[in-house]
DNA sequence: CGGATTTGACCTGCGC
DNA sequence: GCGCAGGTCAAATCCG
């Protein structure tokens, strides 16, 4: 996108969203903590790693929307995580990550292919060695997306391979793959207990294949939505300039039966992020949409 | 019939 | 060491 284009739309929102979010930090403060208390042990993270520039790379795309900025990386519920130097990038931990799933799995294929016999020593060595080797998760990021329907499209299939109960929630979470071969990008799906009508998407990974939906010109109906073209500055930003993932556009949809609040989720999310103390909200939102 | 979903069993990490 | 909860596997089942 042009620096100007950019700077049109950045203007166009920013002051009343500005007020907004100074109205509702504490709301949604109260919000997050509810839907997952997690949420709230994240401000080391995005003091220290998570900013703009991490969150592109983790997404494979060098321009940003705002209305989606709810990121929350799951590594920090883990001690590790939490004193992971303030240096260590989304990025490099997500290289890592890749090696140490290949290597976890290979561990349990010999383990299969073991006589009986060895079995046990072979399960004893594998523990050891899991236990030596830190495990790392690919970087995660949650949306939160207010919808009536749990699995919200976002232009890449998925196969689901579990479902689970949530502790202290009524409502299951669900945990789904990319299908694409060699994709090892997963996505968990639960519905908030406290808010029934929020929806958190977790993603997990980085897909390294083109959307399908992209591919079939799916993307072009999305660009064209109402939504798109009087509120979201999306379309600027993925129109002209580097293309965004299709599951960031897709949580902001009102596709299906989704009853997406785009508004108050970009309050939300912005206050979120407000909250987690970015060193500069305002000027962040510039630079995501005046940087090439 | 093949692909997707369901679901109980199993594995793993973590806190006590 | 034990129990709990999250995450994954894989056989059974469903569905187009």
């Amino acid at each position: 996108m042009s620096n100007d284009e950019g700077k049109n739309v950045y203007q166009q929102y920013d002051p009343f969203q500005y007020n907004q979010l100074d109205m509702n930090r504490s709301i949604f403060h109260q919000q997050a903590a509810a839907l997952d208390p997690a949420l709230m042990s994240f401000t080391n993270f995005f003091d220290t790693s998570l900013d703009y520039n991490s969150l592109s790379k983790a997404f494979d795309v060098s321009c940003c929307s705002s209305e989606v900025i709810s990121a929350v990386d799951d590594m920090s519920k883990s001690k590790k995580a939490s004193t992971t130097t303030p240096n260590s990038s989304v990025s490099s931990s997500s290289n890592e990550a890749v090696v140490e799933e290949d290597s976890v799995k290979s561990n349990k294929e010999d383990i299969k292919g073991c006589e009986n016999k060895d079995e046990e020593k072979s399960k004893k060595q594998n523990s050891i060695t899991k236990k030596k080797e830190k495990r790392q998760r690919e970087p995660r990021f949650a949306f939160l997306t207010k919808s009536e329907i749990d699995h919200l499209e976002d232009g890449y299939r998925w196969r689901k391979y579990g479902q689970k109960a949530v502790k202290n929630s009524p409502y299951p979470r669900s945990y789904y793959r990319c299908t694409s071969q060699k994709c090892v990008v997963k996505k968990r799906v639960e519905r908030s207990y406290q808010d029934p009508s929020v929806v958190i998407t977790t993603y997990e990974g980085q897909h390294n294949h083109h959307c399908p939906a992209t591919l079939r010109g799916h993307s072009a109906g999305i660009m064209s939505s109402p939504f798109y073209a009087s509120a979201s500055t999306s379309v600027t930003a993925a129109s002209s300039g580097p293309t965004l993932p299709q599951e960031l556009f897709s949580h902001l949809l009102p596709t299906n039966n989704c009853q997406t609040e785009p508004a108050s989720m970009m309050y939300q999310n912005l206050s979120l992020q407000q909250h987690l103390q970015m060193p500069d909200h305002y000027g962040l939102l510039q630079d995501l949409f005046t940087q090439k």
